[in-house]
DNA sequence: TCATAAAGTGTCACAAAGTGTCATTTGGAG
DNA sequence: CTCCAAATGACACTTTGTGACACTTTATGA
């Protein structure tokens, strides 16, 4: 499970260092796609071959589906490490999430989000209220059920 | 799997420099056809085989059937790369897709779309929108299942 | 049949993008 | 405080895509 949040830098070649605590997770690399909320995702191999199988079920014939499939394969990109532990970010996925220099790398659970920091940091504030997350939670009927 | 979306010109000869990394996915080369949305597909030797024994097994009697067949063999070309990774378009299939100078190699999973840069801004304008892409993603029920 | 044009092909060199490596810096753990 | 691993920046090197040009093959018409 991916947990946690880091501040890593790209350089000049828009290359970004993985948490070593992910790159353990996710050995082989990731596959990385446009998020819905001006971000990146990254999930492992499993999670996202999964998604893809969902995906490959849709009929070819319904111009909705073509799109959704183009979409899907399109803004996506599997990435590995190199020696020192970065992936290379292809520069059509770093401009749709506004990824400069400084990003935050966000454990999601089974996927990591990436962000540029300047949109973390608005997000965050829109997210950070203690009411709007308890309200959230009462939403979503979410509790650790006594275990 | 193809994934991602390159940018590459077509020179005056009408040939097409495949990305490095689809090329090795399909080292034989490509079966290339018109698509349904005035663009080309691309299917290695694999997939479009399996396509057309699925059109062999049409019958002949039926007017339909062999229309279908015609249409789907002579909207075809094998393609395979010269020294440099490039194939050459033929004619026919440039001016179906509207394809002059710029194009979109976009990565479609088991196979590759190529798009006239000008269309292909316009396809992803329509489906641009995170509220278009997230609506779909929720009327085809697609998701991580928390995998 | 031959000359000419058009289309297709091969090759090269350059610029840009991508990749590998290593030394230095940083930050946390013991 | 010291040690170690992680992250970073810098640099050299490799690969890729592109444009240019020359050559070959095919088609066309006199």
């Amino acid at each position: 499970m991916f947990l946690g949040q880091f501040d890593h830098n790209i350089d000049a070649k828009g290359r970004l260092t993985i948490p070593s605590n992910f790159r353990e997770q996710a050995p082989e690399g990731f596959f990385v796609t446009k998020g819905f909320d001006t971000n990146l995702i990254a999930y492992p191999r499993e999670v996202y071959t999964h998604m893809a199988e969902d995906i490959n079920a849709l009929s070819v014939t319904d111009p909705e589906s073509r799109a959704l499939r183009r979409m899907f394969f399109s803004n996506t990109v599997e990435l590995s490490y190199d020696g020192a532990g970065r992936i290379l970010l292809p520069a059509f996925l770093r401009e749709a999430a506004q990824i400069t220099t400084t990003c935050k790398l966000v454990g999601n659970g089974d996927n990591v989000e990436i962000w540029a920091m300047e949109l973390w940091q608005v997000e965050n504030q829109k997210n950070g209220g203690a009411d709007t997350n308890s309200g959230r939670w009462a939403a979503y009927n979410i509790s650790t059920r006594g275990r």
